[in-house]
DNA sequence: ATAAGTAGTCGACGCGTGTCGATGATTTCG
DNA sequence: CGAAATCATCGACACGCGTCGACTACTTAT
């Protein structure tokens, strides 16, 4: 029976009186509000050192209605909830950490408002982040009204005068066609995401799509689209379709990691070589991900730490009185070419 | 300019006020600890619906020194931390939230005692979980000072009074063996985890390499293990070194992502098939990673969703006061055939 | 009928901080 | 040299809640 017991924690009243000083002194010279004597300072510090002291959290944010926590709301089993969301979580913790502030987990699902409500009532969370951002997302209103601070990744339908960080897809699209058309492709399929979240209005679909759609005309592209569900299995039939529909395909484009994966498979089984044959290029994937596969996957990408971190930042300049200005970041999209694109067939020699 | 500031929350003296009651009176309608006439309940109950009450958490925290969060310890970069890890980290917040906990992320390197020591002298967390255990874990020795409850995701080597779970390593290379076995192969190469962590003693390699040489000896299986670095390139070194050294092999286990990537490269360019020439089995492969090659991997896993609940109760058990029984497990491995071990060669017809 | 509970309620205090107003002790300025 | 400003410190209170002791009005046992 060592140290069995907890070792109770020094407060304030026991440095004040090990350095003979009153309470109000050593929070003054905790805090640097007022001065204080380099004399009694120093008897201060020592006596907190050898007490051990440190604040205790829960009492300072009563006192000063700051407790240092963000609250990351991220609705798991929305669509997976991939390693590529697991980037933004690291980095943001990071980001938090590096401010003095820390990240609190909230698994909570958009539709739970009750919930959001409830938690943001408790004062506990300075502010917070959203994930899985909607067109038109029922947890916008509520932050609204509680008036906690909040920043979003992603964005809504209607968000002008909201802070928030998002990829900037309406590069995505433009970027890979050019890609691909300067190396002589004029047949594209695209295996992007299923029907029920283009008509839902996600996001990154839609706001992807537009803009590869109106590119590939103008560059004289011919583009197939396929909306298949999430899996293996419709990503196969996906491709298969897309072979029937426009035979002279020489590349694809995918946005639909499951779906991909399947689609890959049939141009395997098919005998067609990557990317001697078929010019293969992802969206969205991640490093890890893309190296996967062989040969790895050329990809186009949001740089998912920047985009945390930055979020992280947004809230934190809003939760230091930063309410005038526009903070909103659209960040450029990366692209790793590893080898999985190459000329068009006819093309090579 | 509709909403622009926050309204005030309700405290419990409002809804004492409005319901006629002393603020006394409310706190145990609220809590049940004495009992209150249905009567003045229901008045209570009322004020607190009508002026939308929620208790204050900081408040609740510092009185009851009950802050209802949970430390999560995650060094990030220590070797990636893949998407596997994050499966412990989504289902450990949902297990918490169902007890009414929160999970609070901490980034904090293993090295780092003394950010550790601060923050849990803060107070603000009731326990801590540990994830990426080293055998010597100076982590440990500041927790048990300051009598914080903790679990463990893993273990040191000196566990036998602490709390924890873990996967049960010493199972995975005899079940890879027997499985490799009975489809006739007898020579197997291995590319496990790097030399360094080897050396450090890091769990997961050591508690699985001894048990897996053991079997393979017994089994009469030939087994070369090379520990390259977590890298694409060191990885094709690997496996060409291996079948130098070993010219026999018809199967392969890996137990390092990237560097495994590397050596499936390798033997695609050699022309071998898999399963065909080559039977494929990887240790502690996320379903997703095992999906994304073709064909999907074969994969011996342990259940991390699982584990991670599981930390989160035994955690929650400690703090309920449960401080006698002995709070360990150590989870069976999950055997996923996804087709990419086949007979051995020299056996097909 | 009196002692011994029991249900229901109130007031007061403590948790450990942040912070405001007041007080002496100095220093500065006119 | 007196008034004003500044420095350094103290005491008191607020933050919002949990909880203990006490008190009243009954009920039950003796």
């Amino acid at each position: 029976m060592t140290s069995m017991k907890k070792p109770k924690q020094a407060t304030r009243a026991d440095v004040a009186r090990m350095a003979g000083v009153s309470e109000s002194t050593v929070s003054y010279a905790l805090t640097g509000v007022r001065p204080i004597s380099e004399d009694t300072r120093e008897r201060i510090e020592e006596a907190m050192k050898t007490l051990g002291y440190v604040p205790n959290a829960m009492a300072q944010a009563l006192a000063s209605k700051k407790s240092g926590l963000l609250a990351l709301l991220f609705p798991v089993g929305e669509r997976g909830f991939g390693e590529t969301d697991f980037e933004y979580v690291e980095a943001a913790t990071e980001a938090a950490a590096e401010d003095g502030y820390q990240l609190l987990l909230w698994p909570n699902a958009v539709e739970d408002t009750a919930s959001l409500k409830k938690i943001v009532a408790q004062g506990l969370v300075e502010g917070v982040l959203l994930m899985e951002v909607r067109s038109h997302d029922p947890r916008v209103e509520v932050l609204r009204e509680s008036g906690t601070p909040f920043c979003l990744i992603g964005r809504t339908d209607d968000s002008q005068d909201l802070t928030y960080v998002d990829a900037d897809f309406s590069q995505w699209g433009p970027m890979a066609i050019h890609h691909l058309a300067d190396l002589g492709h004029t047949n594209v399929g695209v295996i992007s995401m299923r029907d029920e979240l283009v008509e839902a209005g996600y996001g990154p679909v839609v706001r992807t799509e537009k803009p590869l759609i109106e590119v590939a005309n103008r560059s004289g592209v011919k583009l197939t689209i396929k909306h298949p569900k999430p899996t293996i299995r419709s990503g196969r039939q996906a491709f298969e379709e897309l072979l029937q529909e426009q035979p002279g395909i020489t590349a694809i484009i995918g946005f639909n990691e499951p779906a991909f994966i399947g689609a890959l498979e049939v141009a395997g089984a098919r005998g067609m070589s990557i990317p001697g044959d078929l010019s293969v290029l992802s969206f969205g994937l991640s490093d890890e991900a893309a190296n996967m596969t062989v040969p790895a996957q050329t990809t186009i990408n949001v740089d998912g730490p920047e985009l945390g971190r930055m979020a992280v930042q947004y809230l934190i300049a809003r939760l230091n009185g930063d309410k005038k200005s526009v903070l909103q970041n659209l960040t450029q999209p990366q692209f790793f070419d590893r080898g999985s694109t190459g000329p068009a067939p006819q093309l090579r020699g």
